[in-house]
DNA sequence: ATCTAAGTTTGTCCTGGACAAAGCGGAGGG
DNA sequence: CCCTCCGCTTTGTCCAGGACAAACTTAGAT
């Protein structure tokens, strides 16, 4: 019974690039420059990393996500490491707006309260200004809060689901067929997070445009093929802070290569923010807002 | 102007992991042992995959998911695969109960005509008997027809959408909050097909269940932690057919040994389906109509 | 202040070897 | 006849350590 009291004490390499989204290359390239992590080893000569060491590689990912270089953090000790956090998190601390009894309800026992709650809110806002005002900014909460060790995976998991279900009932009670103009939404296929897309359609539906969603995870040839065989006017994508903002301009610029130029191409998400200039051809969306001016200035354009 | 023209002619290592699913080890071994793929290089010896074998790779793909060898498959020719792949669905060929009209919908430019049909008949047969009669054959039928080719990427991702929406629009409007058995739903970490679990909530909310679901890709340690944190009853998983039985049975015994007896385990979806032997103390659900058995029978042994 | 150029950091890819887990097939027992 | 056990083959994953281009930083020039 090999099995008996076995809680996953160690986690092979296959197991932390999952849990961290780290590589295996990138794993042991650290290794072998900076000293850690420093796994254990199985009787073949694997890696067996402890649970210590894989909750601060999580955390070094947060920080390098917040545009930290690794040289820096890698090597760090724990206590260098939670100041560095601290201080990431005063710089964008100005939390605006979200009122904290919503961040409360993110917990287990509390699913049923916060869908509650989430449905009550959209009610007496409209979904635009449910959308706009309390779910962006909780989610940046939600964000934070993890960040900062508050919110567990589950718990960030629940919260995610619970939103997606309001929207995706309220989007789907619009269900505006013939309208102007045709938006195709979706993200690159190694971006999985789906709340801006959502987000983003919730603006949209009840202005009459027509979305359609693709959800996350498109090659860029199918959405290719999907924007002209669909016949749709934009492109929505959407980009999370963690994706490489490298990456989106390179992506978003063979896409616009790709796309006929009577396909529009929006961009949103804290990937893209400030790279307009960067990203001649796409129209570059900073916030939900942001999503309603574009959409003003395409119908002006083609009326 | 070194990007003119280019429509990805070519795709790196990375990229063909991403579309294929085939990891790069893998890829790499591929070409050593059977001699295919076989990718051209650039200046710097880095591989670079055709799209006729990036396209022959998501083939063997398809028929490694249902049960080939790599040895007899990755090494023949175009002509033997398709072969392979008429063989593969005749088995599975009798599509039962699936009305062809719907499937017809399944296409970019009717997506609107999709949303109504699906929502025409979850009004006409109810949540339960639209997700075990309608939606669970018409995924089968899409996931047929994406082997087939005769489905894209882009047509079964707004398949999923959709479907979401119509469901997560249900199952919210039903919101049973205090009742019994409370059900947590989720997937492991590799697992990311959701439709699953929306299908088990829609088959439980109606009789009352209090799900809770987490989505897809949990983390076994944190699915241990949120179920005993939030008094669960029962912890619901589901397994798409790409998933490894021999794994799907190893996570499942070491679940069942970090949970409390009073916790049941149910798990369902064609990785697990006929294993119930190899899964003491684990409840195999083999079909949508058994996720109501199990409800009526945890019920009677709890009164 | 904005741009360019040289220098440094960093992630990804490579080869070729190794091994354990998964699957297959035959032998033996109920 | 069905099931289980056991040896053999197949197959995916891991390792080391080297290489290099892309990304970033810094310094200098316009």
């Amino acid at each position: 019974m090999n099995d008996i009291a076995r809680f996953e004490p160690v986690h092979n390499i296959a197991a932390v690039e999952r849990d961290t989204g780290i590589a295996k290359d990138t794993l042991r390239v650290w290794e072998r420059r900076y000293g850690f992590p420093t796994p254990a080893r199985d009787a073949n000569g694997e890696r067996l990393y402890a649970p210590e060491q894989v909750d601060k590689l999580r955390l070094i990912r947060r920080l390098l996500d917040h545009g930290r270089r690794p040289a820096r953090i890698v090597g760090a000790s724990a206590d260098e490491l939670a100041r560095m956090l601290d201080e990431c998190l005063a710089t964008s601390a100005a939390a605006p707006g979200c009122d904290g009894s919503l961040l409360e309800l993110v917990r287990l026992h509390r699913s049923v309260e916060l869908a509650q709650a989430l449905r009550h809110a959209l009610m007496k806002q409209g979904l635009q200004r449910f959308v706009a005002d309390t779910v962006a900014p909780l989610a940046a909460a939600v964000g934070e809060a993890w960040m900062r060790g508050e919110v567990d995976v589950p718990e960030e998991h629940l919260f995610t689901e619970q939103v997606q279900n309001v929207l995706r009932g309220a989007i789907g009670a619009q269900a505006a067929s013939g309208g102007r103009p045709r938006v195709l939404l979706t993200t690159f296929p190694e971006e999985e997070h789906v709340l801006g897309l959502l987000m983003a359609e919730a603006m949209l539906v009840p202005e009459g445009a027509c979305c359609v969603s693709l959800g996350t995870r498109t090659p860029l040839a199918d959405i290719r093929s999907a924007a002209v065989a669909g016949g749709f006017d934009i492109v929505g994508l959407s980009f999370s802070i963690a994706y490489p903002a490298r990456q989106a301009i390179e992506g978003l610029l063979a896409l616009r290569e790709m796309l006929p130029t009577t396909v529009d191409i929006w961009a949103g998400g804290a990937a893209v923010r400030d790279k307009q200039k960067r990203l001649p051809g796409v129209r570059v969306v900073g916030d939900l807002d942001g999503t309603l001016a574009a959409l003003q200035q395409w119908r002006a354009q083609h009326s």
